[in-house]
DNA sequence: GATTTCACGTA
DNA sequence: CGTACGTGAAATCC
C-alpha cells in the first residue's frame, strides 16, 4: 500500500466509457482500450495500485489488454472482512466506515414506495449510509463520477486501517485476493486448450453418438439402458435413474443395501452382474448428461477453449470456485485438454499442501521438522512409531474431524508427538462448535451457522477445524499463482499463462521453448511466494512438476 | 416453479 | 458418524 500511487477506475453510467481518477481529480475518460492504455504508461513508470467498485471493470481493462499487475479489489477485501460473497456497494461502504449492516437503507423498489429520487445531492446521506441511488445500473449519475470515485479511496483506506487492526498478514492476504480477482477475469478470457477430435472420441465412448434429436437422444438413452436392465429378467422397465426403483432391482436380486451410493455398491460388485453393470452404466451416465454434447456446446467454444465462470473466494473456507465442470472433469475426459501446435503444459502440484499449511498456522515446531521431507507423512509415521498409511490418515483426520476408523490410536499419539497443532485444530473446532466465527492465518472472517442441535454443533466444529487449514492453503495457493503469473510475464516473449488452478494444481500453458525455464520458475516462486506466505517459517513447500502434451500425462 | 434429496465428479 | 465445491435428475414442497 505504502509508497504507491492508489488510482480509480469507475464505469461511466449511459456509456461504454471509464473514468480514470485520482487524489486530485479526473485523469482520463474514454473507452476502455484507452483508460487501459492510459493504466499501461502509468503502470511503467511509477507505482501505482488501481482500485474499482466491481470486478466488471477489471474484466473490461483486462478484455482491453492491460496486464494489471496491482490493485486493490474492495469488493474482495470487504469478503476477507466479512466473510461470504455478498459485496454490494452500500454493504461495502457500511462496514468500511463501521456503520451496523443491519441498519442500511432498504435498495429502491423502482415502485410508488420509494421515495423521492435524489438527484445531484451528496451520494452519503446524513445518517452516513450511502444513498440507495448508487445501487441502480445507471447509477451513480455522470454528475456524480468524482464524487463516486473519492468515496472509493476512503473505501480503500478504511479497509487497509481495519486488516491491519485484524492481522499482520490481512492487508497482504487483500492484495493477494485482489490479484487473483483480475486472475479470474483472466482464465475467463483464456480459457483451457481443448483438441476437440480427441474430446469427442472421449465423449462417444462414454455417451455415444451426438443424438440429432430429442428422439433420437431418448432412443440412445434406452440402448444404453437396456444393458443394464437385460441382465435382470422381469425389471426390463426399471427407470435407473430413479434411485429408489433401483433399490428395488437390488433388493430383488438379493443386494441388500440401504442406498444405492457407488462406495457402497462396490462390496456387492460380484454378488450379482447387474451391479457391475449399473456401476459402469453410472459412470457413462455422469459423463453422457454432465459433460456429454450439451456441455460441449455450450462451454468449448470455436476456438476450441473451455471456458468457465470463476470466483475468487466463494468457498466457505475462502477457496475459489469454478463453472463447467472446470474443477471436476472427470479423469477419463483430461486427455481431452492439450496444448496447442507449438506450445506445452506444464503442471504444477503442491505436495502434502494441507499439512504442511498446518505447520506454519498452528507454528507446531516438531511439525515444521516433519514438512523438511518430500515425504512429510513418512517422518510422521517413524515419529509416531506407525506404518506410513496409518499416519496419512491419522493426519488427515485431525484435520478433517474424523475420530473413529483405522487412526483412532495414532491420533492419541498425534496429540502427544504434536500438542501445538493440535491445539490449534481443537481450538477451531471448539469455536465453531460453540456457534463463534474463526479467523484463517491469512485473517479471513469465517462466519458459522446457528445449530439447533449438539449434531449439528459438532458438524460445524468440523467445518471450522478443517476451515482453518483449508483457507489458509487457499490463501497460500492464490499467493503462488499470482507470483507465477507475473514469472511469466517476465519469461521469455511473455506469452506463459495460467490457464487453470484446482486448489493445489496449477496448469499452465507455455510455447515449447520455454518449458523448462518454466519448471524452474514454478519451483521457484513457491520458495518465494511460501517464505512470504509465512512470514519465515521453517516449513518447506514442495512441488510436483512436469512438462506435458495433455492434462492426464504424469499426475505424481 | 422453486427447493430438497440423491448421486457423483474433483481437490 | 471426515472437509469443501458444482452439476443434473427426480422427488417434494409450495
Amino acid at each position: 500500500m505504502r509508497g504507491s500511487l492508489l488510482v480509480a477506475v469507475v464505469r461511466v453510467p449511459g456509456s461504454p466509457s471509464l473514468a480514470l481518477y485520482r487524489d486530485r481529480g479526473l485523469v482520463a475518460e474514454g473507452r476502455p482500450e484507452e483508460i487501459a492504455s492510459t493504466v499501461a504508461k502509468l503502470q511503467d513508470t511509477s507505482a501505482i495500485r488501481v482500485c474499482w467498485w466491481n470486478r466488471s471493470v477489471a474484466t473490461e481493462l483486462v478484455r482491453a489488454g492491460l496486464r494489471i499487475s496491482r490493485c486493490w479489489d474492495v469488493q474482495e477485501a470487504h469478503r476477507l472482512l466479512c466473510g461470504g460473497w455478498s459485496a454490494a456497494p452500500d454493504e461495502v461502504w457500511a462496514n468500511a466506515v463501521a456503520l451496523p449492516m443491519s441498519e442500511r437503507p432498504a435498495p429502491l423498489a423502482g415502485d410508488l414506495f420509494d421515495e423521492p429520487a435524489q438527484v445531484g445531492g451528496p451520494l452519503v446521506r446524513p445518517d452516513g449510509y450511502l444513498d440507495p441511488r448508487v445501487l441502480g445500473d445507471e447509477r451513480p449519475s455522470a454528475d456524480d463520477l468524482a464524487e463516486w470515485a473519492e468515496l472509493l479511496f476512503q473505501v480503500v483506506a478504511r479497509q487497509a486501517e481495519q486488516l491491519q487492526a485484524r492481522s499482520p498478514t490481512a492487508v497482504s492476504t487483500a492484495l493477494s485476493e485482489s490479484g487473483t480477482s483480475v486472475l479470474i477475469t483472466e482464465l475467463e478470457r483464456d480459457g483451457v486448450p481443448i483438441e476437440r477430435a480427441r474430446l469427442t472420441e472421449l465423449i462417444t465412448q462414454a455417451a455415444g453418438v451426438p443424438p440429432e434429436s430429442e428422439r433420437h437422444a431418448a432412443q440412445l438413452r434406452a440402448d444404453r439402458d437396456d444393458v443394464v436392465r437385460r441382465l435382470v429378467p422381469g425389471r426390463e422397465r426399471t427407470d435407473l435413474r430413479n434411485p429408489a426403483q433401483v433399490l428395488e432391482l437390488l433388493h430383488a436380486v438379493g443386494v441388500k443395501v440401504e442406498d444405492t451410493r457407488a462406495w457402497r455398491l462396490e462390496a456387492h460388485r460380484h454378488t450379482h452382474p447387474v451391479v457391475e453393470a449399473l456401476l459402469g452404466w453410472r459412470k457413462a451416465e455422469r459423463i453422457a448428461t454432465t459433460y456429454g454434447w450439451g456441455w460441449l456446446q455450450a462451454h468449448v467454444g470455436p476456438d476450441d477453449r473451455l471456458r468457465g465462470p470463476w470466483t475468487t473466494c466463494d468457498g466457505g473456507a475462502g477457496r475459489m470456485t469454478a463453472g463447467a465442470g472446470l474443477h471436476s472433469l472427470p479423469a477419463p475426459l483430461r486427455p481431452g485438454v492439450a496444448a496447442p501446435a507449438g506450445t506445452v503444459l506444464v503442471r504444477a502440484d503442491l505436495g502434502q499442501v494441507e499439512p504442511r499449511v498446518l505447520a506454519v498456522v498452528s507454528r507446531d515446531e516438531e511439525f515444521a521438522r516433519a514438512t523438511h521431507e518430500d515425504d512429510l507423512y513418512a517422518v510422521v509415521a517413524a515419529q509416531l512409531g506407525v506404518e506410513r498409511s496409518i499416519a496419512k490418515i491419522a493426519v488427515l483426520s485431525a484435520m478433517y474431524g474424523q475420530t473413529t476408523g483405522p487412526a483412532a490410536a495414532a491420533l492419541e499419539r498425534m496429540k502427544r508427538t504434536y500438542p501445538t497443532a493440535m491445539a490449534y485444530l481443537d481450538a477451531a473446532a471448539a469455536q465453531g462448535q460453540r456457534g463463534e466465527a474463526v479467523q484463517t492465518y491469512g485473517g479471513r472472517h469465517i462466519p458459522v451457522t446457528q445449530s439447533a442441535t449438539a449434531e449439528q454443533a459438532r458438524a460445524v466444529g468440523r467445518f471450522t477445524r478443517n476451515a482453518v487449514v483449508q483457507g489458509a492453503a487457499a490463501e497460500l495457493f492464490k499467493a503462488w499463482a499470482l507470483t507465477v503469473r507475473h514469472a511469466l510475464w517476465q519469461q521469455g516473449d511473455g506469452t506463459g499463462r495460467i490457464v487453470l488452478m484446482l486448489h493445489d494444481e496449477l496448469l499452465i500453458e507455455v510455447p515449447q521453448n520455454q518449458a523448462d525455464d518454466t519448471v524452474t520458475l514454478v519451483h521457484h516462486t513457491l520458495t518465494d511466494a511460501a517464505r512470504r506466505w509465512s512470514g519465515g517459517a521453517p516449513v518447506r513447500f514442495v512441488a510436483d512438476v512436469a512438462i506435458i502434451h495433455r492434462w492426464s500425462e504424469a499426475k505424481g
